[in-house]
DNA sequence: TACAAAAATACAAACGTTTGCACAAAAAAC
DNA sequence: GTTTTTTGTGCAAACGTTTGTATTTTTGTA
């Protein structure tokens, strides 16, 4: 009824346990006709290694922690894809934790990363996150730690993210050509870098095209759909804005059915403009105009480096910038 | 450098550590002075237990398995997301895996989960799944199982899944209302209890209102929006369907689209009804209906059913259906 | 004050691996 | 044919907990 485990599989052999894991480790120091006796023999008992005796011997483990603020982001669960992707070959496993958005339930899940001994960690911090004590103190503990995405240059270790400003830049630059004139930015907490930056590149392609920063274009706290909304009726009802950069596609919903709501049209009286590209931004009528993100290239990015980290002991600190793509589709055209 | 561990905690303290363990388990056989200061040093440590350590000895971990098809599907992100809540604060947590629809990754996973020894497993199989000898191992293993959504009556254990049967028979009786006659259907591999329920759904609503059942309308493998779009193109030109019951909403915005690539409209020409309520079925256009099913009542029972398992030793093997709601918009109605 | 009962703590083994070191046997070198 | 080297195994300790049993200390009772 027990597992078996390499002492069983010793004794049925006439070994030792060190023979056998030595054989079952692929080490040098084992003739070829014991390893394939321990091979078979192993298979026969259906042998499972018992990772928690190996990692607590070791001193390490072979997991890696990945804490997102949610799976199901678009660009969160391509980017935990690609980490897959990279880190499964390599031998290792993930740990996927969630903080739906709570600094809560960051600390939370990094405590739980820590007790499982957890090799590094991957993570993107949640958007209530403006102080890093709890993250440095990972770094501290001395385990590698990749951030992605949204990340705080204050604490140590490579930062892959996404070429926000350029995304943010390209945006508005592309509605100005369109026309418009008057464009208000919809976006996050600017104490996470990823709204910061593209708050900085909304007011580099005004700035460039001669064109006024006003106080009141700019919108906090308008991110879900419900956000994005109520704070832009709040705008069309006391601005002459034309056209609305949104920092996420949620918010960019929100905006949509707010301006139809209020009897006018997108793109012709109202241009609009997302971020992230989530998959229904091609179905919505119409076509949402949004900045597409390489999760791809930054998960992937994001393992090699952990790996890096792990297995050649570099301690590098730089910031990898992802270049991004703007998908000019119906939503910012208009004729 | 190194990590604390109750060792260094009973040293600093002058106890063993078999009173420090007790300590902070929270054991009666241990006065509150001496609790009191090991919970001071622990803290005062940064203590953080060794899972490894507790697990290897215990001959258990907290750690429960979770296999999903794809994380970031509306209906499995909610369900992990529900799990969560009841599992979290029983003090498990959560080893996320997926199989990205393959069995190949699915066999992986599940041999990643019982290396990791953990306490029980809730999983969804992958679409190619039709062999489940794999799964009916992991029981015969002594681990507790629960399957949730997919899954197969052979395998002995709790199965959590949606009324798919009641869900397409009130989306295909509701498209028989509204006036449509030849209605067609897009489903996914049958051997999937999931479709196959579906399926049954669609043909006793069919059988009640005294429609035929023809061969011709049935097409499996369309559940993705590009198989979906090739077969209702097909469809279209072959036959004389007025209405589409797809089997999820995916194959339904491939429909969507073929149709109206053939110059024909969403609902006046043909109707369309799909599966699921993702995120993006009412914000399409024409806004979807579809079937919503509640990820969270799944995902609620199907952690309290591990739990009881794992720590009353039930050995329950039933089946508990959750309702399913038909939300009814606009690709179903026409006037 | 003595003694039993209860409470608190100590002892030691065990969980299943890994690995440095020792050692024997076989192969190579002289 | 002896010595040296190589190759394959065995021995035993260690990783950090938990827990049954033994032992000591405290409390309560006569």
């Amino acid at each position: 009824m027990k597992r078996a485990t390499i002492i069983d599989i010793a004794k049925a052999l006439g070994v030792t346990p060190s023979t056998v894991s030595r054989a079952l480790s692929g080490s040098v120091r084992v003739s070829v006709a014991t390893r394939k006796k321990v091979e078979e023999k192993a298979e026969e008992l259906g042998y499972q290694p018992n990772v928690m005796a190996s990692s607590l011997r070791r001193g390490r483990s072979d997991t890696i922690g990945m804490l997102v603020p949610r799976v199901n982001r678009h660009f969160f669960s391509h980017v935990i894809s690609a980490v897959e992707q990279i880190l499964n070959p390599a031998g290792y496993n993930l740990l996927i934790c969630q903080s739906y958005e709570r600094l809560y339930n960051e600390k939370l899940a990094l405590q739980a990363l820590l007790k499982n001994r957890v090799a590094g960690i991957i993570m993107s911090h949640s958007m209530e996150t403006d102080n890093f004590d709890h993250i440095k103190s990972i770094t501290n503990e001395n385990i590698p730690l990749i951030q992605f995405d949204r990340a705080s240059a204050t604490v140590a270790g490579p930062r892959i993210i996404n070429d926000n400003f350029s995304g943010a830049y390209m945006a508005v630059k592309h509605l100005i050509k369109s026309g418009y004139k008057r464009i208000a930015h919809l976006t996050g907490a600017l104490s996470v870098n990823v709204y910061s930056e593209r708050y900085r590149g909304y007011r580099y392609a005004l700035e460039e095209a001669s064109l006024p920063l006003l106080e009141e274009y700019v919108l906090e706290e308008a991110i879900t759909k419900e956000t994005g909304f109520e704070r832009t009726r709040q705008l069309l009802e006391t601005t002459e804005t034309d056209a609305i950069f949104c920092a996420g596609d949620f918010s960019a919903i929100g905006a949509i059915q707010a301006i139809q709501s209020l009897g006018m049209k997108v793109p012709d009286d109202i241009g609009v403009v997302g971020f992230a590209n989530e998959p229904f931004a091609e179905l919505l009528t119409p076509k949402l105009t949004t900045v597409e993100q390489n999760a791809y290239d930054v998960g992937n990015k994001a393992a090699r480096a952990l790996i890096e980290i792990i297995e050649k002991g570099s301690l590098i600190t730089d910031e990898e910038i992802i270049p991004v793509r703007l998908l000019v589709r119906e939503s910012s055209i208009k004729f």
